[in-house]
DNA sequence: TCTAAATAAGATATGAATTATCTTATATTA
DNA sequence: TAATATAAGATAATTCATATCTTATTTAGA
């Protein structure tokens, strides 16, 4: 029910690279050490963002990753599916015939609601609404507010 | 961001006790065989559950599980954390300190956030809820109509 | 043009968690 | 008291998350 650590990652990594000016080409070593994460560990992270259409990579000398989406169109909940794979909470979810149950699962549409609720959430923040100065990250804060 | 095949099997088997009479004594080969589960999985969740105060266990002959706790009482979410362990989504959402980011962690305050509502959404439904006959089986789908 | 350096890509290894099974202890009843 | 039916506990297998190591690619300078 925990998100993975490379998902972690990814968004703070993503996050990082919206903090610069648009169109740098950021290296892995510099997003790992701002974010606090092994670089080892991150360059796989964003070969598999590479290989959505989310980044562009560069190989060689003064290669790196840039944005091939505005981070402003890039949700929470699409980085989350790249590397962790699809958000079914139960498999019964999102394929009934799945479920354990023949022919009648008790509990189907109850994932099914959940699932549309946690979806709904994560794909309302975006990976630039962390990149914001800080009066901006003020009105996050009371968006999140508006749930409690 | 899915749930165990533990905590479905744990569902699952606790809804098939609660369609049960009150007060049957139910042995894990029955819960087992009608959750279609594997038997020594179903008894080990079992244990867990008994360990919490969910359910009662009785050794040997006769022996089994009842409820601790009205099925009305139990809620998904207990269920899940008592077999999964607590419902973090991102280590950040609950110890801020175990950010990453050194001081300044710029995602924390969505995961409290969405940690919010996907806990509100597990607790909106009970064990009870899925051991009612077809006609209050259709008053869940409805009630999950209403998020759609 | 060749070599060195800096980078990402890809392959491999480690370790932890999930999933499952096997063995032991306990209680009942005939 | 012996046999049986049950849960409890110990162990094993598998899968997945996490991480590292090796290779390929590009650039720039000699």
């Amino acid at each position: 029910m925990n998100i993975s650590r490379a998902s972690d990652y990814a968004i703070r990594g993503l996050v990082y690279m919206a903090k610069q000016p648009a169109g740098t080409v950021c290296f892995v070593k510099d997003i790992a050490k701002n974010t606090n994460s092994p670089a080892s560990f991150m360059s796989k992270i964003f070969q598999t963002l590479a290989k959505s259409a989310i980044v562009n990579s560069f190989t060689g000398t003064k290669g790196g990753f840039t944005f091939n989406i505005q981070p402003e169109n890039i949700t929470i909940k699409q980085v989350i599916e790249i590397i962790d794979g699809p958000i079914l909470l139960n498999r019964c979810a999102v394929n009934k015939s799945a479920c354990n149950e023949i022919g009648n699962c008790d509990v189907h549409y109850m994932w099914v609601d959940i699932r549309k609720i946690l979806i709904k959430a994560l794909n309302s923040y975006s990976i630039a609404d962390f990149a914001k100065d800080k009066k901006n990250s003020k009105e996050v804060l009371s968006q999140s507010m508006q749930y409690s």
